[in-house]
DNA sequence: TCACTTACTTTCAATTTGCAAGTGACTGTA
DNA sequence: TACAGTCACTTGCAAATTGAAAGTAAGTGA
């Protein structure tokens, strides 16, 4: 059976708790990697999959389907023949965007090496 | 094999990015609800068990050695005969909570139905 | 025609999940 | 002194998910 077949994040919440909800949307390993680099304008597949993880393409397929379906990221085609689509956060997905920020800088503060966020936002 | 046999998260890092590093720590669906019930005073195996999501209590076990391993859950001995430990956060633990804050938000903001922020903190 | 590109999909082995049952070390009750 | 109960796990195992690699569809440019 193919995945992601019906049902909307919020048709299987474990729970009512605002940090489980939302986990049941972004909570793994790749989400919200695609979710930042869209918000540092990646917006084709090819730009998605040059991350320096290197998200495996299924995988990355998968999310934007995801993605899509709960509204956080919005398709558009930018190219007709063959059908090319670009890939954008809606405003619930650069809503995000603290998020992000958070925990960027419990890394920073943690993990010795990680990117600087000043580093980042300042290139 | 048992798992989680070595390797802190710190060499295992897919980039050097704040957000995939940190993914690599709380990046999955049961992660950070245990962090969170941590922080709302839940202290011993039974406790964290009791959430409502129902955590399974291999996984439990498992993310508590995860948690303690990366220094954010330290554990302390509550009685001897038989030995039992309780689970606190270290400073790095605790420090997640602008992280959980801005999940809670947003999770206000875009899913019908959580509970809200301040409800929880007055309770 | 042939190589090349983009955007995926498919395949399949390996890993991870999650339900259920089991275990060890007790305690409290009859 | 059996015996039921509790707590903190561990183990077994089927099912689901992951991820590396290869395949495919629909083109372009030389």
């Amino acid at each position: 059976m193919p995945d992601d077949e019906n049902n909307a994040a919020e048709d299987c919440q474990r729970s009512r708790c605002p940090v489980s909800c939302i986990l049941e949307i972004v909570g793994d390993k790749w989400t919200l990697l695609v979710v930042r680099d869209i918000f540092f304008d990646n917006h084709t597949f090819k730009e998605l999959q040059s991350s320096p993880e290197k998200i495996p393409t299924n995988i990355l397929a998968n999310r934007l389907k995801r993605l899509e379906r709960s509204g956080l990221v919005r398709r558009e085609l930018y190219q007709e023949r063959p059908k090319r689509y670009a890939y954008y956060l809606t405003e619930k997905g650069l809503d995000l965007e603290p998020v992000m920020r958070s925990l960027m800088v419990w890394s920073n503060k943690y993990i010795p090496g990680t990117v600087k966020l000043e580093d980042i936002l300042k290139e």
